[in-house]
DNA sequence: CGTCAGTACTAGACAGTCTAGTTTTTTCGT
DNA sequence: ACGAAAAAACTAGACTGTCTAGTACTGACG
């Protein structure tokens, strides 16, 4: 095993999680067969159990495993600088990333994925909306809390403007997109969600 | 057939209906099978297909007669005394009103019904949000412009301002629900949040 | 006589196991 | 360091048991 490359066992496995996260995101759960996992990771079905107990297990791991890319957007809301003049311009900024993330294609498949499981595993809903949503938000919330200090915002709780803000930007476009197949929303739609959104959370916190 | 009693084909009929409704719900699309309806209907699986011709048409129609449930919400949000000594009050309980009707299990359920077979029946999902969601979403603009005409609002978009309304109010909840099993809310929390969101509501249209 | 319950049946899918033979990785004596 | 042998991982596909959509038949009931 070089630095470069990971051993057979390794490659296999990720093989294995890259095929199982395309296969569930587009089929469903139930929707998707162990033999198409493996056909897609062109591996054999004994490998893929030698890898993964059972199918709960595989999903189980696939899905938590996504929670890691939450950390792109931790940073991106982890920071807004405290420039009064350009407050509402950094927000409506940080508003249409934060739109443009979350209407991803592959974000709310998962979305759609997780909430369709979230009674047969209820306990992996909840790891993921506590390890990704409620991350994010809690980022978000200390991050107005430095704007409150420095005056530029006028917040009490701060973990509530964060949920605020977010259902400002966000209920419209992602319930639109839950409901319906696939997103439909150009970003010049998402813009406009974003500039008003911001332009109401200021009205009602600067 | 009498006033009082619909033919015995009906009654079955209505019986399927139910039937299928409720294991849906409590099942998921692939998880109940069509003897499960048939034996929860106390009916035999050739008078389920002698009304509806596969489990797809069945689930459908199913759905689809849902939305009729929606005119208690229209009705809900269709009118607001024009009393500006009041308006928080009002706002406050339809905020109220507005967080316990969609925070029900049943709604809970069937929104998880819909979103998980988004990708299998777009149409239905589609339908299921203009004729459900965005009917609502309508009269409460409506209901908003009148205010706004009356100058108890400042509203320069209406449809945009119900988006905005129901956002602040119900993103944390209904995402919180929906990623866990069960809604876990106290009536207490969703006072808060509806005092929370009035509250930062009328500080941006008031 | 038509409608229905009950039940048996067809045909196919799918999770998970098993076998037999091949390839890769690790171990270890020299 | 080297190469053989042991160990581990892998492939391909058959196989079991179970489940399910949808069909067909039978006998009872009104």
């Amino acid at each position: 095993m070089t630095a470069s490359e990971e051993g057979r066992s390794a490659r296999k496995r990720t093989a294995i999680m890259d095929a199982a996260t395309k296969a569930f995101m587009a089929k469903g759960y139930a929707g998707t067969s162990m033999d198409d996992i493996a056909k897609l990771a062109a591996v054999s079905k004994q490998t893929v159990y030698k890898h993964f107990t059972d199918k709960e297990k595989l999903f189980a791991e696939i899905v938590l495993a996504t929670t890691d890319r939450v950390d792109a957007m931790v940073d991106l809301v982890a920071d807004i600088p405290a420039d009064a003049q350009a407050l509402d311009e950094n927000l409506t900024r940080l508003a249409r990333q934060f739109l443009t993330a979350l209407t991803q294609p592959e974000v709310l498949q998962l979305r759609r994925l997780i909430i369709a499981n979230a009674d047969t595993f209820p306990q992996l809903g909840g790891a993921w909306y506590e390890q990704g949503f409620e991350r994010v938000l809690s980022t978000l919330a200390t991050t107005f809390h430095h704007l409150a200090d420095q005056g530029l915002l006028r917040i009490a709780d701060p973990h509530l403007a964060a949920n605020h803000f977010s259902g400002l930007l966000l209920w419209i476009p992602v319930n639109k997109a839950m409901f319906h197949g696939s997103p439909q929303h150009t970003q010049d739609e998402l813009d406009r969600f974003a500039a008003a959104g911001v332009s109401a959370f200021l009205a009602a916190y600067r």
